[in-house]
DNA sequence: ACAATATACATAGAACTTCAATGTATTTCA
DNA sequence: TGAAATACATTGAAGTTCTATGTATATTGT
């Protein structure tokens, strides 16, 4: 498995947990299985990386918070994308779109358009 | 012009400048002048960011440096990309298609299809 | 029944990072 | 003469990831 530079990781954490909110809401432990899965194991955020993230976004006010119980009474913490957070999301989707442009550039090679 | 995320800055600063130092030497003005150029204008940095950036591309061995004279007599630090900074060149541009595909899968499909 | 594993959240602290601000100099050009 | 561009460097503020550690409950295998 790849280890990717904390650059990188630090970089599409953000985009990255937006997105998979804005598909429904999550909490913590799931958000780190569903990123695990979708990128075929490839990224596996530790759980201290994980919840302080949550907890500046919130701050920032991208998402909110608010405590559930699940089907086995185990309590969560679920977070929802909220208005910023989707406006944050394009805004990051537009840059990442402009700088894979330039690099793609730089490398003279094709990337995935997205 | 479009203000990046320092994430993003962070994320894609080195491939780059070990992008351009693949094409050939190169000092730290230069470099400035050439990003901003390939990118349209979209990434300038600061003088104050770059050259940390450099001397620690060189302390960690990717880049080797070397003071010369200019063609009106201004000395300039000339940087050029070393074995291992071609190899970690090779190791970025890996890395970067890798996560390019992810965030690409993830915009584009449903994470919970009902 | 018991142990091991998985689930679930939280924080402290080490070791980084970017970048604005500031400083020093030289060259070019109106 | 003076402004702007060229050229490199460092300090310090504010922020970042991630390891380690702590708490606690639920599930699974034997």
């Amino acid at each position: 498995m790849t280890k990717f530079s904390k650059e990188l990781v630090g970089a599409t954490t953000i985009p990255i947990i937006l997105s998979v909110l804005s598909k429904g809401e999550s909490y913590g432990y799931e958000i780190i299985q569903a990123v695990k899965s979708i990128s075929e194991g490839q990224i596996t955020y530790a759980d201290g990386t994980l919840y302080p993230v949550l907890h500046k976004m919130e701050k920032k006010g991208l998402i909110e918070s608010f405590w559930k119980k699940g089907d086995n009474g185990r309590r969560r913490k679920y977070y929802r994308i909220i208005e910023n957070g989707i406006q944050q999301l394009d805004l990051e989707k537009e840059n990442w779109l402009i700088v894979n442009q330039i690099i793609s550039k730089l490398w003279k090679i094709d990337l995935n358009p997205i």
